[in-house]
DNA sequence: GTGAAAGCGCTAACAC
DNA sequence: GTGTTAGCGCTTTCAC
């Protein structure tokens, strides 16, 4: 703990009077050395405080013992939870994470991935992705970084959800059910719900209701001081003829419709029915109590990474391994936010 | 796009028949080379699509580009409000961030905070610590990697941070203004809190109210599932002579409180008063909404990660630089869920 | 304008 | 049991 500047193991090895292999071989505990070298040398790293550098370990090692994390927005709690999960798998195994939000750009993600394959990430976990590039998650999952998604599907790509389409569709018939049959959407960017979008529209028009445009927002703001949940709110319950339901992407969105409605002095779910999507522990909170369905994030987030982990080991000793998708239930979340509407 | 495993720079440097150096220039545009030499690099490089490989070149510029954030515990949205300032001030400067969660255990702070020095990170963001090891952080800082406390102080460290104590003893005078003497304390480590805490002490005593030990609890959980406000609320709640106000840490456990009196059928605030400290968006969006104190989470990761950052580039320079820290006014935001206690 | 060579800090054969 | 040496993939003088 005494000099300034970082000490190599080549000054430590000057100091203890042996050679660099043999200080190697104590911080590795690997290879036979005489006990009482052994203990010399470790008081010598100890006094100095030295540390190897994890960098020129990686490169000689071909390891970085890193893994990427890539996700929309970490200001929803949903990803939040993911990211725990994750964490609790790969950090008792030695690997660190790097965070990246793409602010649901798509230049970004792509970016991200490249910069993170640059980086010698082991892998990344692709979390809610927009996957425009398809090309280039296969060829850098195929060469240097494994990929898994979660909430989202690749052809050939391992990944973990739920069964988004049914667990919409379900959402959307139980409100058709009620009685509503002007149903707004609000998402992110229809790329990054293909599934839930699809959902929404076979539903309607499997019950012969015709899809309104208007009804269908999509945010692209990169905004953090605001709900874009808010905005696209208001924005649909301002048409003339205005939804009497939301489903939203989210829960996530869906906080920022209810204060919409707040500010409008509409009642839930007297005047507007709204539907989530997560299960947000906030959520069962809210008053109304937001109906939702229900997602595991915490147990996603520990499921991709353990699949990512193998995929890993097994590019490592060229095992070839078959792809594999994990899947969880939904659980419709019924509770006080929606209910038959008022024209009824 | 063709061949499988890594390219490195001398197999490009093959392919294009020049030397490394030459590629090396072409990649980093510095020196000279010849257009139509470089227009040939540039296109096999483009073919193959190789990347250079950021460790190494991290190790000859003893420059690694990234820089650590060690938070409490990212499910708590104003961390991730946080990491949200911090990034949009590194991502553009060409900054990656390593994200390690503590999960409210010291151990685990100072492990990360070794293991990202090892990773050469250059700079450490240490956001809500609980600094039990100061001289680990001292020798750090002084030596490998930059360290900033956000919401935290250290002696000879930068940070940001708000006014915690007066905030507190605003929020605690402003309960005893209400008529309450049976004022409760949730948090989850005295040591990560020592201002707050000590603000309540003290106004408490300032008005002759005694300090019950009963009523101040702290949670050791580690368990991602529960929200630890929730429990310790139910504690505090049956106790023979229960409080009939509760001050909490902040925002995030006092979601847990108002579980707790849901489940107890307590009503916010005629039965118990609550208050918060952060005021996270979805704070006043509750019912009734949660009476709080205002920290501007994103500008607290934005000034954070820019002291940081130029730390960082005054030790490259070796130009001394003197420790500074930045304040935040906190806000008092009265709303709901505080009132006179029934007995009143 | 371009190449040869040294070296960043470390590991892992391979000798002895 | 210990040391020597050749790299890991890259940048950067320094010659030419």
């Amino acid at each position: 703990m005494k000099k300034s500047g970082k000490m190599t193991i080549v000054q430590i090895a000057e100091m203890a009077g042996v050679s660099v292999s043999t200080v190697s071989r104590v911080l590795n505990h690997k290879g036979n050395v005489d006990a009482d070298t052994c203990a010399r040398v470790e008081q010598i790293i100890f006094e100095q405080g030295y540390a190897p550098n994890r960098l020129a370990q990686g490169l000689v090692r071909q390891r970085s013992k890193t893994i990427a994390l890539i996700v929309p927005d970490i200001s929803n709690p949903f990803f939040a939870d993911i990211i725990h999960g994750v964490e609790d798998v790969c950090t008792p195994l030695g690997y660190s994470m790097y965070l990246c939000n793409s602010n649901f750009d798509h230049d970004r993600e792509s970016h991200f991935l490249v910069e993170m394959a640059e980086r010698q990430a082991e892998g990344a976990l692709l979390i809610s992705a927009f996957l425009q590039n398809q090309e280039l998650i296969h060829q850098l999952n195929r060469n240097s970084m494994s990929i898994v998604c979660i909430q989202t599907q690749i052809e050939g790509i391992d990944c973990v959800n739920t069964d988004d389409y049914a667990g919409l569709c379900h959402s959307i018939q139980r409100l058709i059910d009620l009685g509503h049959r002007r149903i707004a959407f609000l998402c992110m960017d229809k790329r990054g719900c293909r599934m839930r979008f699809q959902a929404y529209c076979d539903t309607l028009k499997k019950n012969g209701i015709p899809i309104v445009p208007e009804y269908i927002r999509e945010s692209v703001e990169t905004n953090h001081s605001e709900n874009p949940g808010y905005s696209m709110a208001r924005a649909v319950l301002s048409l003339p003829c205005p939804p009497t339901a939301i489903q939203s992407l989210n829960d996530h969105l869906a906080f920022g419709v209810y204060r919409a409605t707040q500010e409008l002095h509409l009642r839930i779910p007297q005047d507007l029915s709204v539907v989530g999507y997560d299960d947000l522990p906030i959520s069962s909170l809210l008053r109304p109590a937001l109906t939702t369905i229900h997602q595991p994030a915490y147990s996603m987030g520990e499921a991709g990474c353990e699949l990512l982990i193998k995929n890993i080991s097994s590019k490592r000793n060229a095992a070839p391994r078959e792809r594999r998708e994990v899947l969880f239930a939904t659980r419709y979340m019924e509770r006080d936010s929606t209910a038959p509407p008022r024209e009824l």
